[in-house]
DNA sequence: CGATGTGAACGCGTTCACAGCG
DNA sequence: CGCTGTGAACGCGTTCACATCG
């Protein structure tokens, strides 16, 4: 699934260059695998391609962002606008991907009213009803670890089926909702043990 | 690798709850895994454990943090002072860990010369020459996709040999060099894609 | 007797190799 | 003839089950 994201970003690319087709050999170069694995993970979801010739690529384009869900715009909920919700409200990725973040919320008082490109930051009180009546499904939680817990379930009840988790801690959540964790510590922690056991030779 | 990061959390936990000791099966239910994984991964570094009893927490967790590096700081520079690279230097779990951003660079020529809690931000151009002298081996690379190309090769040519990317972006640099990318859109992509296929049903 | 450490069995994603089609 | 689509072989991480030791 996470190489889909690859090759969708390779095909944009490559139709930047002007390029009408493309082997799997080409996908597979730049989306950084193999071609073998580049026919696989397609086959999987279709026979998108033409045998002799290669993929086609505004088409092949359109069927990845379909199978990814990408052929819909998903209203988004952020949660915490501190530094990291801030960052990521700004992210241009999203929005070029039909991520709307249309709801903002933080605890903070000082910033509770304040608005963000026409979006106004609302109190943490408000979630579970302004979420319900929006029926938004998607959360982007980024708050501070010791509050992440309570407030994945509140989002749940709220009616939230997937959540992209910035805190580090480990969500207990029915498995009917979606949670991705991405655990910044971790991945500089990744780097740190690379590094020591390189010195060891 | 990235699950030793987790018992490492999960240890922090137990010993701040008073408890010595703990089981795999303790550390699994943290840990989100199952006991048998635990002591499976453990056990590929050594024998930390008691047989009977179970796992002594604070020496297991030195262990642990010894294992992943942790037991030294690391410099890091920070490359790209926007929103994201903001909210990583702030980011409280990174000096926590002895993730010590003492260098940061920046394009912008309003933000060169600033000061983020005592550390001035650098322009582009002394990247090179300032990371050589001071041994800098680790960097996060938070610049916009199209610059991030070239500020990794130079990050590598000035020494550095662990990079934390953050640009959506396949750096090219030698295999000696540990590349660790976060691709937030990717994160959200893998949620639509699953919300999307549950769906279906 | 309880919980670790570990060889053996299992399952699954990746790679290989080639049949099939344009 | 070129490149896709795909069954078969492979490798590797996970799980199982039990011998081992305190």
């Amino acid at each position: 699934v996470r190489r889909l994201s690859h090759y969708l970003r390779a095909l944009e690319a490559l139709g930047d260059e002007g390029l009408a087709l493309a082997s799997s050999e080409v996908l597979a170069e730049r989306a950084g695998t193999t071609s073998a694995q580049v026919r696989k993970d397609l086959s999987i979801f279709g026979s998108f391609g033409r045998r002799g010739l290669g993929y086609e690529v505004p088409s092949l384009r359109g069927e990845i962002e379909r199978i990814l869900g990408l052929d819909r715009r998903w209203p988004v909920a952020l949660v915490g606008a501190g530094r990291i919700g801030s960052a990521l409200f700004a992210y241009p990725s999203f929005r070029e991907r039909g991520f709307d973040i249309c709801a903002i919320f933080d605890e903070d008082p000082a910033k509770v009213g304040c608005r963000w490109e026409g979006v106004e930051i609302r109190p943490a009180s408000d979630l579970e009803r302004h979420i319900r009546r929006s029926g938004i499904e998607m959360a982007i939680l980024a708050v501070p670890a010791p509050a992440a817990r309570t407030v994945g379930r509140v989002l749940v009840d709220a009616g939230v089926r997937a959540i992209l988790n910035f805190a580090p801690v480990q969500l207990q959540l029915p498995d009917s909702v979606v949670v991705n964790d991405v655990n910044l510590a971790m991945e500089v922690e990744a780097l740190s043990f690379t590094l020591s056991h390189r010195d060891r030779e």
